[in-house]
DNA sequence: TTATATGTTATAGGAAGTGTAACAATTAGA
DNA sequence: TCTAATTGTTACACTTCCTATAACATATAA
């Protein structure tokens, strides 16, 4: 992939949030629970707010805030949300010489492929952001 | 990913092979064939090799050629012989910041991830080379 | 011995990712 | 209304990775 910094900040992120739940935490606040760049968050919160998964606020008193419950949430959508690649893709853009075979045969690769993909998202959409809590605390208390 | 430039070719590669089997052919002419850099190929080729899917021999007369029939070669094993990074990876070694919870919730979610790789090996060794070039072949008669 | 092929290394240029800073837009409260 | 604090976005230098190509050592058939 690139996959996936982005994607696991995420979920570290939205592990933090279920946790500080009803109180919204600023990016500053949460950057540094998590160990990353406020900035970076900010741009990756963002992109959980524009598909429905965080709230956000401005101003003061402003922050970040779970829009739904955590069984609510799936890997699918963070990973959609944050990462504007599938997850398994073929880039086949890159190449220069562009006969009519390496055309056709990229087309069929592709749809190859798009099987794959749809193998991962029914996997990742059937972990649920609770799950992936749940299984932290077991861990963590061992 | 990074995936992949390098397993599409060395599939046209291999679908090149087979269509010229049992004729040894070198990296140029594959390269021209499929439109690639013949020294970039050759190193392809090369793990290819390795991994006992392909059978090479150097000197005048030399080429490649398939060690196996198309139905006894799987994608997954062509992923794995080009690939070093596993198709769906989580790479966690970049994070300067490394605290206790950051290393355990890493280690966590490593382990979610290979069960979503383990899907994907699953998905595609069941995709036989012999299949892709019957597609192929398909798509072209159109 | 020679021509030709693989196998490997090196390298320059470009593309993408990382970490940080800066600033506009927004908003609660004094 | 003003101020402080916060999100949202852009910019930038730095690094790392990828691409395309060249070059050369190694091996081998004729």
């Amino acid at each position: 992939m690139s996959a996936s910094n982005k994607l696991s900040t995420a979920v570290k992120a939205l592990h933090f949030l279920a946790e500080s739940y009803p109180n919204p935490k600023s990016s500053t606040e949460i950057a540094s629970a998590i160990g990353y760049n406020p900035s970076k968050l900010r741009k990756i919160l963002s992109f959980l707010v524009k598909s429905g998964i965080v709230k956000s606020s401005r101003g003061k008193l402003g922050g970040f805030l779970l829009e739904r419950p955590t069984d609510e949430i799936n890997l699918q959508e963070i990973y959609c949300s944050v990462e504007f690649r599938k997850a398994f893709y073929l880039d086949v853009t890159r190449s220069k010489r562009k006969s009519n075979f390496n055309q056709q045969f990229n087309k069929y690769f592709l749809n190859l492929f798009s099987e794959v993909q749809i193998e991962i998202e029914n996997k990742m959409s059937k972990i649920l952001l609770s799950d992936i809590i749940k299984k932290i605390k077991i861990d963590q208390s061992k």
